[in-house]
DNA sequence: GACTTTTTGTAGCCTAGGCTACATTTTAAG
DNA sequence: CTTAAAATGTAGCCTAGGCTACAAAAAGTC
């Protein structure tokens, strides 16, 4: 697919079609990476709001690990400087991770309600935003706000 | 997991929250899992249908990985069943490799329309929809279907 | 035909993120 | 206070998917 350029008419750009298309693979990948860090983020934050608590086993149970796997994950948190945990006491944010998970919760909302609102069902929507959201950019989550406020004032006076 | 079926139905509902949360997290690794060999198939068979020949490097060079990676996958690709080769000799899809990638193209493409359809900019949307298209439902694919057919009869007649 | 370059394959290493099994510490019950 | 249970932490193993470095085969060049 992805006719090549066939050519391009100026300068010898010599834009190798492999590379771009390498790219945007490059970026999925990368955006994987931190995929599980922003589930564990936002889950904790979630705890922190709501019970006043993370633990470990909690935090496992939720995401569906054992805890070993949780705590393995928490140490890499806390490496990458978005978490803090002291012996047996929970896990805390850091400011940053803090911040994190604010944006990756706000994000999450808008791929659910973006899903909403083409169709999907609300159960499915919840259940593949999970996967969905690690890999919407910026630029594409500016497109579904603007495209939900567009749609809302279509059909609300 | 095995959620229990809760004793009661309506008030102390026991429905376990962490189970439920927890099989959103298990679905979106499992098809973390696969989206290698779903990137796989498709550019193998898009080599194939164009140039008439999916060689190692080319692969490599297209996902963007070194040529040891490549063939490390490919290996696995026909342990699975979905691929071929002989030494030397290019690699060929089985029928259920050629399958899955028709079924992975449709449903990048699907993907992408739809993020163009609600406001995405073009080349942002074939970016994103490299990493989004390997979580997105057959549920969810039919409801975008629909939503561009729908769109479409709105702006066209 | 000999030589160089490209392609292909293999080996070995690394990190991430799963797991089980075992050790330790806290918490809860009695 | 003692003891049982739960939570936490550690160690070691596995797979996947990256990588570099080296070896061998195929393809081009002269």
């Amino acid at each position: 697919m992805t006719a090549k350029p066939a050519a391009t008419p100026q300068s010898s750009v010599e834009l190798p079609v492999e590379a771009v298309q390498a790219r945007r693979f490059e970026k999925a990948r990368s955006a994987q990476a931190t995929a599980v860090l922003e589930d564990y983020v936002e889950l904790i934050d979630d705890l922190l709001a709501s019970g006043g608590e993370a633990r470990p086993t909690d935090i496992a149970r939720r995401l569906g690990v054992t805890h070993a796997t949780a705590i393995k994950t928490i140490t890499r948190l806390k490496r990458e400087g978005l978490a803090t945990s002291k012996l047996y006491r929970g896990v805390f944010l850091t400011p940053e991770g803090h911040g994190l998970a604010d944006r990756v919760r706000a994000r999450h909302r808008l791929v659910v309600d973006l899903l909403r609102a083409v169709g999907v069902p609300e159960q499915c929507a919840e259940l593949d935003a999970e996967g969905i959201e690690h890999h919407v950019s910026d630029v594409a989550l500016d497109a579904f706000a603007l495209f939900l406020k567009r749609q809302l004032k279509r059909q609300d006076p």
